[in-house]
DNA sequence: ACATAAAATATAACACGTTATATAACAAGG
DNA sequence: CCTTGTTATATAACGTGTTATATTTTATGT
């Protein structure tokens, strides 16, 4: 990157620069996830592991558990519903509240996640922020830095052994 | 946040995590420049400023500069077109090159965003930065829990002499 | 019991990033 | 010169976040 203007401006572009490294993760999860014929957006799956976690939950209780809001996780609900991995079912107390449950699908692909695909791009992202250290602009250039030079695509394939 | 999930899972939801911070900050931004009445998005500064630091630039070389895709800079330069900030003028050599650069109520914007709007964003972001430190993760938990505790925008309007 | 407020979810409209592809201008070899 | 490839920009389609508002169900006060 030639003269990176928002690199350059620091703190007031800080918005700027969180979501763009953001979405260099994400895209580089993404390849990971690509090559390992994992049928979802990486963006996903923090609402599957929020029900895996902490069980059925309803539409609110996870955009609180996500940190997202309430339209966000309606739209995205329904693409894993339609997608086969959720199932609703209406509160038998109070029928306002949908709550959202995995299905047999959707605990397969969890179990699979957890045994093979999240320790490999969790570790990729270890291997990636690893020596990281000083401010937090230091640390962001250090990771963007750090991601042109061997992104976490390659790291998940290439280093299967240099954990320290 | 009860049981933040995101957070939770700590390296392999980074990416989520970060851009979710900066649209956070982002948002943030934009109240204390929707308080000024700068007719703007918080996301369409760097452009302006690139081409104010650098010069006229072409839509790839912005592109370069901000580190984003050419279509992303193709639609940001055509609103602050539309919104008379920008103007756009054939390379006299290569007719395929349209270079960009400020009209006089871009520059206007600008000499007033330098004087008065960006020093007073960029102190609520060194200031809601301050004190952060340990590893990424811990860095970006204590940005976002001093997000929380008093966002930018008070921190732009009530903390006027508290810099160390 | 019934009007009214509150709560849970859905929908609409928009912001802004991406990838893939189309178009237009330039460059170069036969 | 004229096909053919490359470069610069534009357009289209989509992903995923937001805010604002509508809809449906539950709670409440008189």
């Amino acid at each position: 990157m030639a003269h990176d203007v928002v690199r350059a401006l620091g703190y007031l572009c800080l918005g700027t620069r969180l979501r763009r490294i953001g979405e260099q993760v994400q895209a580089d999860s993404q390849r990971i996830m690509d090559s390992l014929d994992v049928p979802l957006q990486a963006g996903q799956y923090p609402l599957l592991a929020a029900i895996s976690r902490l069980g059925p939950l309803s539409v609110g209780e996870l955009a609180e558990a996500l940190g997202v809001t309430q339209p966000g996780v309606t739209r995205a609900a329904g693409l894993l519903t339609k997608a086969g991995y959720l199932k609703v079912r209406k509160g038998k107390d109070d029928q306002r509240i949908r709550r959202l449950s995995l299905t047999g699908a959707g605990e397969a692909l969890i179990a699979r996640s957890r045994a093979e695909i999240w320790p490999m791009i969790e570790a990729a992202v270890r291997d990636v922020c690893d020596g990281l250290e000083g401010s937090l602009i230091a640390q962001l250039d250090g990771l963007e830095d750090a991601l042109k030079e061997k992104p976490l695509h390659r790291r998940a394939f290439e280093n299967e052994g240099n954990r320290r």
